[in-house]
DNA sequence: TTGTAAGCGTTATCAT
DNA sequence: ATGATAACGCTTACAA
């Protein structure tokens, strides 16, 4: 790649003219302007990125952390931030902390070392230490579906009540009265909300959930399959089904078929996420759609604004969930 | 982030020696190593990356460009790239070219102006004018799932022949003989090589594929669902369809269920990729797995030893697929 | 309007 | 074994 010396030299102007030029700061005259340019152009000259980071302290980079890279909602913001940032004109670095603080920590200082301009975090694992890291460099983060106790740094949220109500009114609706949760695991505070919710607006409607057929889950499609069987084996009946995810919500489905239990018919089922795989299932899934471009979109705008004004106080923006009603529910009684 | 200067105050050496004792490139004194080991623990110093990369003219980055992030087949790469990206302490910048050529040749630059080390590209879609780019570069690449006819970049590619073979035998060997194959657009190179092999194993076992039943279509869920309704709607007979993709074969799955034809027993359905959808469909899908994990392996190991020892000649590395025997097919006439 | 030169945080050469 | 110092390619006072 050529450098800004060899354009001064072919243009016959000193590199800061170039730099001008090329930033176009000050106003320069008309015929030096163009012989700059046409010698930027002859020697096809882009700036190394890794030069003008360094003397601004800006790599132009957004770092994005997520716990994991297969795993749809992940996929989804990543694809959405990707092409948010790519937009403003910023580079994408990812990371997966692989589940291991270390990693994380490894990952975060890295990112700092190539003084990245913001940081997306997607539910952080092991949230002091990344924090305590993070607190001293002053540089705009972001964390996105898991907000932190901490205050110090801005959220993007999903109302996980309100996920939990929608469920809870849905299958209420369609007159279901015997009715089963599977959750993600209870350690993770999301997971305890969309319950608490569910459990409550259930309540509201008369509806008490028969403890038996809560069941705290690992998301996993296996997991669907295991609580269904854990239902069933203990006599628990039921006509409806809330899965905290869309795979485990596809992991109950084939549990079901392999008991002759017919969906929407026998059993009403409801998801979570809207991922892609919802409408691919037979039958498609009802779900709770979480709004993940808008997530990713605000995430971006927020870093962004934060990167141009440091001063700009912390945010924590909270986005609904919505219902997305498919082929899995139906009224109870309906055969 | 303190810097070296910093460091090598408070150790009372130059920063060369800090250096030194960084790179370990030349032995120090024992105990101005102790000193200077202090003074980097107490900083908590980690070198900018950007002024290394800018003076040893490496970004200990790797970019990689697949068309699009949100397919299974390239977050499964992106899953493995990063990992081995990361064992070797490689840094992963990604970027989808938005399927805009424009874009891509954005994308290769910035990577270009940060120094990349190596770049994987899957599935270019404008060839020559990113080769063109690349190619005074010489700067190690590899084009991952799609060969180019170009010989100057490594690959890794499947062999697509053999996904085809297989999923003829496997079809063949059920009894099989009214056989249908929905492929992805023919102006990829990779989808007329898998029909070619499916069509000319499916002849060697003495089945002539019926042309009404050959449908290229765009790799989607509803492409599944049109390709069979265009099959019945033909009045086509069938028992065994081959579909390029997981994706479609689901449409696939969905569309005959609305037709009340049953999986397997009135059609045997073959997928391809093995993606993780395969398994949580019902039926689960047979399928053609894509070896993804190795490919990303392969691909990072190429682009590690080149960036080693520019001189390593261009290898192409060719993987094979296999047949993954799930739910949906079984011998023909099976009730 | 343009050029000179310092500096960003490293590495590497050349002395000592 | 260690220290000055130039260089990587850029931006930005400061001068002219």
């Amino acid at each position: 790649m050529s450098s800004m010396k060899e354009v001064a030299k072919l243009a016959g102007v000193s590199i800061a003219t170039v730099s001008r030029v090329i930033n176009n700061t000050v106003p320069v005259n008309e015929d030096t302007l163009v012989k700059v340019k046409d010698a930027i152009r002859a020697l096809n000259f882009k700036p190394n990125l890794l030069a003008k980071g360094l003397r601004i302290k800006s790599g132009r980079l957004i770092g994005l952390v997520v716990p994991e890279i297969v795993h749809h909602a992940f996929v989804s913001l990543i694809n959405f931030i990707h092409k948010n940032a790519y937009e403003h004109d910023f580079d994408l670095i990812l990371g997966s902390n692989l589940n291991n603080p270390d990693v994380e920590e490894y990952f975060i200082n890295n990112l700092l070392r190539r003084n990245v301009d913001g940081i997306i975090f997607s539910r952080v694992s092991d949230e002091s230490r990344v924090l305590r890291l993070l607190d001293k460099q002053n540089i705009p983060i972001v964390v996105i579906d898991r907000a932190l106790e901490d205050e110090r740094v801005s959220s993007v949220t999903v109302n996980n009540s309100t996920a939990g109500r929608l469920a809870a009114d849905h299958l209420a609706a369609l007159g279901h009265r015997e009715i089963a949760c599977i959750t993600g695991p209870l350690n993770i505070t999301l997971c305890r909300e969309r319950l608490r919710a569910f459990r409550q607006r259930l309540l509201e409607a008369g509806i008490a959930l028969d403890e038996r057929l809560v069941c705290p889950e690992d998301f996993s499609f296996e997991a669907g399959i295991r609580a269904v069987n854990g239902f069933l084996s203990k006599g628990a009946r039921f006509t409806g089904i809330w899965a905290q995810n869309d795979r485990m919500a596809a992991g109950v489905l084939k549990c079901l078929s392999q008991h002759d239990l017919k969906v929407p018919d026998d059993v009403s089922l409801i998801g979570m996420d809207d991922t892609d795989m919802a409408a691919l299932l037979t039958p498609s899934l009802t779900t709770i759609k979480q709004p993940f471009e808008e997530m990713s979109r605000t995430a971006v705008d927020i870093v962004l604004r934060q990167i141009q004004d440091r001063a700009i106080p912390r945010t924590h923006i909270v986005l609904e969930p919505s219902l997305v009603i498919r082929e899995s529910t139906a009224a109870k009684g309906k055969e």
